[in-house]
DNA sequence: TGTATCGGATACATTCGCGTATCCGCCGGA
DNA sequence: TCCGGCGGATACGCGAATGTATCCGATACA
């Protein structure tokens, strides 16, 4: 066996034509969102021909896929990453500074918060598709809620929150909401603000912070 | 004049078969999804060619936004309904009732939740339609923050939340995340026991129910 | 009841996007 | 350097959806 690995014989190109594709996908996904995109378009942004398409993938949906899943990964990754980056002695400001760096992945691509609004949208009608992005969801939940685990001892939640994993569930929503408001107003600077304002009235009793986003619109 | 009003001579039937494509129309695009949906199909559900369609709407489009807007000033409608039953004698379990009332509105229709999704996405995309939905959230939370403040004397919030429009936000951001749960588990007992719980530790300082929701998913 | 007009149906041409079949050139190995 | 085969390009036919132009029946008013 050579150092390759098993594959077939050419996959180098291959590979990185199918990088390509699927990083030009990402834009035009953002841009005109699933379902007013042509297999052509994809092709044009990435500079080949509908040939190349069809020989690396079988349709629209398998790209889109295999685009989330690839994105999907790294942003799991990313925010597991960001949650268990400080040690083990778990603090209040810790917490702080780790939500703050989540928030850092997961609200700062606006054009991944609209690829993953056009999967939610289709995942909504098809429970196959639904398990995938639940699968998702409950990664990144364990991981806040294992997060929340460590950084207090005891049951410093509010009563209503139960345990971690209540409260595991209450940040993903809140992320979920303000991902929705950010969606329409565009202003990253307030949903980040708005977030830590949510999330700190959600896990603290009530003595939360000072600063105060202003509500427009 | 007559009685019928100012417009053209015959208006019946068309004021019916408009109504009826709109209603058809809700149907298939929350079953199918906005993008994913043909004029014909349309058509066929109502019982219609594509002739009378072309004669009420210029395109998808203009039916769907039309289709938004109707659903759109009803619910906003039923909300205010629901926030404003019972009189001024502000108490937590009027409050509590209050809740009931309007996640019966809101989270009950899961077609409109698909419809309002689809609407989302697209806004997202356009500031023109950005505005329109937002107009009918700021619509929405301006019930809920008079309803909070008719409520509640004094300041018995939160201090992260600070005052009833800080509130009203966070019980919209609530209600986005929620749905954006039930969208994927289907599970509206669930959600709405939820979203109770989200709204009890939202608003009040930690003095919450007892009931409890399972997070087996 | 007659009639002018409106609403919806039908038929048509056109465009667009899809999927496939075939061809050419480049990469990898002996 | 030659060659086998893989990757991508080109060309084709097909079906579907669109928008329009025209026709017929229903409807409201005198």
């Amino acid at each position: 066996m050579s150092t390759e690995g098993t594959a077939g014989r050419v996959t180098r190109r291959r590979a990185r034509t199918r990088a390509n594709l699927l990083r030009a996908a990402f834009t035009v996904f953002a841009a005109k969102g699933f379902g007013h995109v042509t297999i052509e378009e994809v092709c044009e942004a990435a500079g080949y021909s509908r040939g190349a398409f069809y020989s690396n993938f079988a349709g629209l949906d398998e790209l889109f896929f295999a685009l989330y899943r690839e994105r999907a990964d790294l942003i799991a990754e990313q925010v597991s990453g960001a949650l268990a980056a400080d040690g083990a002695d778990g603090g209040d400001l810790d917490v702080r500074a780790a939500v703050d760096r989540v928030t850092d992945v997961l609200l700062l691509d606006r054009d991944w918060l609209l690829v993953k609004t056009d999967f939610l949208v289709h995942a909504a009608r098809d429970p196959a598709v639904a398990r995938t992005l639940l699968a998702h969801r409950a990664r990144l939940r364990q991981a806040i809620a294992d997060r929340l685990a460590r950084a207090r001892g005891g049951t410093q939640l509010p009563a209503v929150l139960a345990d971690a994993d209540g409260a595991a569930h209450a940040v993903v929503a809140a992320y979920d909401g303000v991902t929705t408001q950010l969606l329409l107003d565009r202003d990253v600077v307030r949903a980040r603000a708005w977030l830590a304002q949510l999330l700190t009235a959600l896990l603290t009793d009530g003595s939360g912070g000072t600063e105060r986003a202003a509500h427009t619109e």
